[in-house]
DNA sequence: CATGGGATTGACT
DNA sequence: GTCAATCCCATGC
């Protein structure tokens, strides 16, 4: 799971005309209360204990929704909530559907702003994500082998000390607060020194 | 059937 | 930095 967290960054999310890169993600495992499918199999958490690939969609704080990859075998759940995006195609049409905001890093830089743009609704929860209406779809080459930052899950409570989000390093879509880049760190203690 | 909490965002101070 | 908006669903009476 933590692997697959990783592997999809660099990944492409596809949603009709719009599409993005995969810049942020993090995972969510059924032993940890941060996870939804920590109380067990009820109507709500199904997909997620259900077989991999999967797309598990819910609203947050009644508003806003996210997108998660389910994955491991069914029986086992753990999904990967998809936090970021860089922009890639039909980003007018994610501009409108965001309110036409001005700057292109603030169209898809949350989970929630990301179903948003890309027009992901609740009844695309439990689609494949290999053949429904949501895709995610291997990285372009120059999408191969990021370089990736790990940090702490953003906005929970529980099992916050878990380091199991990922985001590419230097990518201005990331969602605030962005992850520590030790080279950027090292590079201004050396200028504070 | 009523209640409360949550993997967020945007507006405001 | 704070705060409200807003709704699905698990839980408890």
């Amino acid at each position: 799971m933590l692997a697959v967290a990783r592997e999809l960054l660099g990944c492409r999310v596809v949603h009709g005309r719009t599409e993005g890169v995969i810049v942020e993600t993090e995972a969510y495992h059924h032993s940890e209360p941060a996870c939804h499918a920590f109380v067990g199999l009820t109507p709500r958490t199904k997909v997620i204990f259900g077989p991999p690939g999967r797309a598990y969609v819910y609203r947050s704080y009644g508003i806003h929704v996210m997108l998660n990859a389910v994955c491991e075998p069914q029986g086992e759940g753990a999904a990967v909530l998809i936090r970021a995006l860089a922009p890639l195609r039909g980003v007018e049409m994610m501009r409108e559907r965001r309110g036409g905001l001005a700057r292109e890093q603030d169209l898809c830089s949350g989970p929630g702003k990301l179903t948003q743009a890309l027009g992901v609704e609740l009844e695309d929860n439990g689609s494949d994500l290999a053949a429904g209406v949501v895709r995610v779809l291997a990285p372009a080459p120059e999408w191969r082998e990021p370089r990736v930052l790990a940090g702490p899950r953003v906005g929970i409570t529980q099992a916050a000390e878990l380091p199991w989000r990922f985001a590419v390093a230097g990518d201005p879509n990331v969602s605030r607060p962005r992850p520590p880049d030790p080279l950027r760190a090292s590079r201004r203690s050396r200028a504070r020194a």
